[in-house]
DNA sequence: TAAATATCCGACTAAATTTGTCCGATGACT
DNA sequence: AGTCATCGGACAAATTTAGTCGGATATTTA
């Protein structure tokens, strides 16, 4: 159960967004770059993460995307989100809409995706763009 | 993320051998039965466990499959290692040997990795399948 | 206005994974 | 001998992954 390299990479760019927030925008070119990620590639992987509502573009010379929102206000869990779908074991305990097991004897397995479930979002849901930043700048400083 | 059906399938298939264990084999046949899984895949899905050493077989009539040790001692994240592949966001956490981002900036999105990482396994790792059939009886019970 | 920059959109692809199905061989019990 | 059940491998449709490419559009700059 690795990720896909839509959300490794997604992340990634992410994080140079919030770098530059309030510098204004900053092309696919240079995050590709800086992170090694095929830009063309990337171009399809930021699509999403705007359609998502967290980045915005400007086109033209000197264009290029910008986060939507602060580095404060974005989680990690809304970037993975947008990119890999629901990070839950299974879909009934990411949605719940989504059918459960119907079994006479119940589901046996429920509990356990339940549990993995909340540790996983108890660590995505609370970490922000801005903490892996300021991470980042106390991992650097220590050097 | 969801999980393929083969660890969602195989951890429900190892839950039935667990309530079984002590009592001699158990044909595919019953556990597809009791967990509503396409036989003919979940064979294959067991020959993935043998081989892992979860589970041993016996051939011929009366038949079946048993635990190789008891519930108490094999994980959740046992179970699904061996159906799934490390439960881990990305490769570089999962496995020390494994090559790590060799950017000049150090990796961005590292400690995000490690931190979900150790949040699954704190919970895969130490949750047996002992646990989970007492959790579901203690669930029957309240009824 | 022309050129350069950069996003936008869709098409295309090879390879791998997922989710099975099917069949014949083998071994063991009755 | 017949039945039960695992064992092994082949096959395959559908989906996902991980890109690549080309052309259209919008904006700035020279
Ligand atoms: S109810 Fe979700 S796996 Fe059974
Ligand atoms: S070192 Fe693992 S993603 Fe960078």
């Amino acid at each position: 159960m690795i990720l896909s390299t839509k959300g490794r990479y997604g992340l990634k760019a992410m994080f140079e967004l919030g770098l530059q927030y309030g510098n204004g925008p900053i092309p696919l070119k240079i995050i590709a770059e800086r992170q090694n990620i095929p830009e063309n590639y990337l171009e399809q992987l930021i699509a999403i993460l705007r359609k998502a509502g967290l980045v915005k573009s400007v086109r033209g010379a000197q264009g290029g995307y910008l986060m939507q929102r602060s580095p404060e206000e974005v989680t990690v869990g809304q970037v993975l989100l947008a990119l890999e779908g629901p990070m839950a074991p299974a879909e009934c305990v990411a949605d719940p809409e989504a059918p459960k097991c119907k079994l006479a004897s119940g589901c046996v397995t429920r509990g356990v995706w339940e549990k993995i479930n909340n540790s996983i979002h108890n660590v995505i849901d609370t970490m922000t763009l801005q903490n892996m930043i300021e991470d980042q700048v106390s991992s650097i400083e220590k050097e």
